[in-house]
DNA sequence: ATGCTGAATAATTTATTGATTGTTCATTTT
DNA sequence: AAAATGAACAATCAATAAATTATTCAGCAT
């Protein structure tokens, strides 16, 4: 890593502490600089602007997201369906716990969306590949028939709106979205399972919230 | 109607006006008075509070929005499958329609939510109602199939969140939003009907946007 | 009594000012 | 030359004052 680079993560993790504990309004370029051991004309060698580091920290927690989402997919499991179910499932949690314990997540997350609309559009786009992969799978396996797995993609997505970000829809609790998520996906799977009757012959388990994986010291 | 009715409906008729022109907090309490010839004390005699005229508003309008679902219930339809989608889509164009020619209706609405969280738990109730009368029709004449008409209920409700309000959670088209919403009613319906096979075979059919039930004159 | 008024008051909103902050760039340092 | 500075300027925010508005209620009219 070059000097650059690193003079760059520096003000990142500066930002990274800051926006988190006091948010990005209260956080000057000046205090980022003053942490960085540099002058404030200086950040400005490393990013264009103040909100061009919150896009920066934004991007990096999508990125992350996606891990844990594909990290979901790498553990064994028995079909296509029960990969679907569980990363849709992980991705409740994980906003839900998120918004819980990280309002100022959010909050950034805002900010930057009001600036930068296409920011959205894109992450969104990589959630959805996660769930293009498991369609494919699932189609080429013979276990889901769809017409278009792109359209299929996107429909199932749709579908799950209300459970990313659940806490700007409603109060309900995470247990009772979960109740609500599972016949979501039960009602889904009869369109996209091939025999009609394994929709309801294997009912979703709701899987138990592995801790390992993702809120370890966050709650 | 008593002559308090009268009255009462005559601030109420003012308020409309003045919200939908000048939004809620533009329009003050002496205006409404001047409006309905009478003093601003008086029309505490017919509401507690500005907030209340707003509420009452509202409630007729999620009324109103009820009573345009359940006219398209009452057009002839081939089946239960129909009834449905064709609800979930007016509900769609409903809204669609409201955020684009009654910007001011979201905002009263916003405004009476945030006061009276209840209110929007009971007009979503209201619709949901409406959904469950069609799925209780539709495992009557043997076309669908669920465990728990309630619970399929609520999945269906949350499954098409994002067509509320569509505007809300993005600035696709209303083209782009109804052709997307077939897809998903094309998986939903798999998880519904008996014959899986149905699903597939009766594509949904985007139906023509019926001018003449709910949109004249907004647009 | 009952219905209503309108001035008084409390609460909210708006306008204003001053202070703070984001950003730039001529200058200095390395 | 490259990297960094910090004073200067414009944009934004916070605090306060001024104005407006929601709400009440003692009293007037019917």
């Amino acid at each position: 890593m070059s000097e650059a680079d690193f003079t760059r993560e520096k003000i990142i993790d500066a930002a990274l502490q800051r926006f988190r504990h006091y948010g990005y309004p209260k956080t000057t370029i000046a205090e980022l600089a003053t942490d960085c051991a540099m002058s404030p004309g200086n950040i400005y060698r490393f990013f264009k602007g103040k909100i061009d580091i919150a896009v920066e920290i934004c991007r990096r927690e999508t990125l992350a997201s996606v891990e844990i989402l594909e990290s979901v997919l790498e553990c064994p499991h028995r079909n296509s369906r029960q990969r679907l179910e569980e990363v849709i499932f992980a991705d409740l949690r994980h906003t839900f716990h998120m918004l819980e314990n990280r309002p100022k997540t959010l909050e950034l997350a805002q900010i930057v969306v009001a600036d930068r609309p296409q920011f959205q559009i894109e992450s969104l786009r990589r959630e959805r590949r996660i769930f293009q992969r498991i369609l494919h799978e699932g189609v080429a396996s013979g276990e889901f028939a769809c017409d278009s797995v792109p359209a299929a993609t996107i429909a199932i997505h749709a579908a799950t709106t209300k459970y990313r970000y659940a806490q700007l829809f409603t109060n309900q609790s995470l247990d009772e979205l979960e109740r609500e998520l599972a016949h979501v996906l039960t009602l889904i799977m009869g369109g996209l399972l091939v025999t009609k009757a394994d929709a309801w012959a294997s009912p979703t388990p709701i899987p138990p919230e592995d801790e390992s994986l993702t809120y370890r010291g966050i709650a």
